[in-house]
DNA sequence: TAGTATAGTGTCCAATCGACACTTTGTCAA
DNA sequence: TTGACAAAGTGTCGATTGGACACTATACTA
């Protein structure tokens, strides 16, 4: 009954679906396979997870290996593992998410198995490798979930930012324009944006007012069970 | 750079955090380890993933084996895979988290690796084996987030159920009390449940309609995107 | 038929949210 | 200097939502 097959051999993968706000377009971050199966088509970055290494250390690691950067935010999304996907033997992806404030979006020579990487619009992607597709779907709709329900929008947008930047963040990601008043009410009454002295000029006109959030106003609230933590 | 050092060995286990509401409080089924490592120490229940089996799969069959029973609700919790978190190698657990319905909750003779079963009121737990306690804490968090934010609430109720079960299953979970008018004006609001005929006594006093959760007026629901999906 | 135990029902107030348009400020060019 | 431009910044109203709050209706039993 419980008798337990050993399974033959097993690998980890660990993907990181990489989303960053780029000419106000949401877009992701895929690498081009440089080596089969699948050579040639696009992918999400990732790579096997290491001997004592822990699962978000994996994605750490394979996003900066990716990028060269730190994300601003990385939470496990699901793990994909069903026999098949992968033609190599069964491999089980421990997925990732995460978000790259917007600006620092340059594309570095990749490594690895990636013949290339580059930013693509996430309305215009083309067909990707394994089960990639899918995994790209969970994860937009994700994103899309907890920036109307949580703070994650924060990772969007650099340290500090005006409300336009931000609002800009959100209309990519969620495919819809805001209302200016009503959208600066919402973000300004959560009580977690702290107005600094500087300002920023967005082409000609009138300088706008940077803030930024605030950690410690966050984890007030937090305690109080305000926000979400999810 | 990117050299793939191959791990030695890797195993992945499925584990299901099973929650019901008995005697009105809310219940998760932990099982005894009857073999090293935390022999003797209570559990959540699962095991290893077998070849050619999904992990969906892999769960629901953890959860028959366990209970004999099939899950209202299934869905992923998330993978916990810290190196050494299990004594016998590198073991990656993708946790599950179900729900039964109440009633059916009896506790079936334990098969493999577990010495006994036993259902625990969430308040009083023992110490768990593993990582276990973590996964359990995980599951309770999220068990009451979409408790409150979508409709998982009706896969702790039987098919056909009263107004009042459903909160009291509510109260169980949330641990707190709910006001009767408040709590059927937002249920019924939803225009996800339909009464039918039947009625059912409580004890000694006036019947009480029962309702069922009507997958048709969901499923119409979700498609113009009024429900959350999560 | 009186008692009892649970089912079932409606109002008020506060907070939230969407829709909606004009004034302010800084810069540049005439 | 001032007029034109471009983006920043700001408030109200109405609808909906949600919490607090207490009594009547019904089925049965003694």
């Amino acid at each position: 009954m419980s008798y337990n097959r050993r399974m033959a051999s097993l690998r980890a993968a660990v993907d990181v679906v990489i989303f960053a706000v780029r000419e106000r377009r949401l877009s992701v971050l895929l690498v081009k396979r440089g080596v089969p199966p699948f050579r040639g088509r696009w992918a999400i970055p990732g790579g096997f997870l290491r001997e004592d290494e822990g699962l978000e250390a994996a994605a750490r690691r394979e996003l900066n290996e990716e990028t060269g950067l730190t994300a601003s935010f990385l939470e496990q999304l699901a793990t994909f593992g069903a026999p098949g996907r992968d033609p190599r033997g069964r491999v089980l992806s421990v997925c990732y998410f995460a978000l790259l404030p917007a600006g620092n979006t340059a594309v570095p020579a990749p490594g690895g198995d990636a013949a290339q990487a580059a930013w693509f619009d996430v309305r215009k992607l083309p067909d990707l490798a394994f089960d990639h597709g899918d995994i790209f779907e969970y994860a937009l709709q994700r994103l899309r979930w907890k920036l109307e329900w949580t703070t994650v929008g924060f990772g969007l947008v650099p340290k500090r930012f005006t409300l336009t930047e931000l609002q800009q963040a959100f209309e990519a990601v969620l495919g819809r324009a805001a209302d200016k008043r009503n959208f600066r009410r919402k973000v300004l009454g959560l009580g977690v944006l702290a107005a600094t002295r500087e300002q920023k000029r967005e082409g000609l006109a009138r300088p706008a007012r940077l803030y930024e959030f605030s950690a410690q106003r966050f984890e007030k609230l937090r305690e109080r069970g305000v926000l979400f933590p999810f």
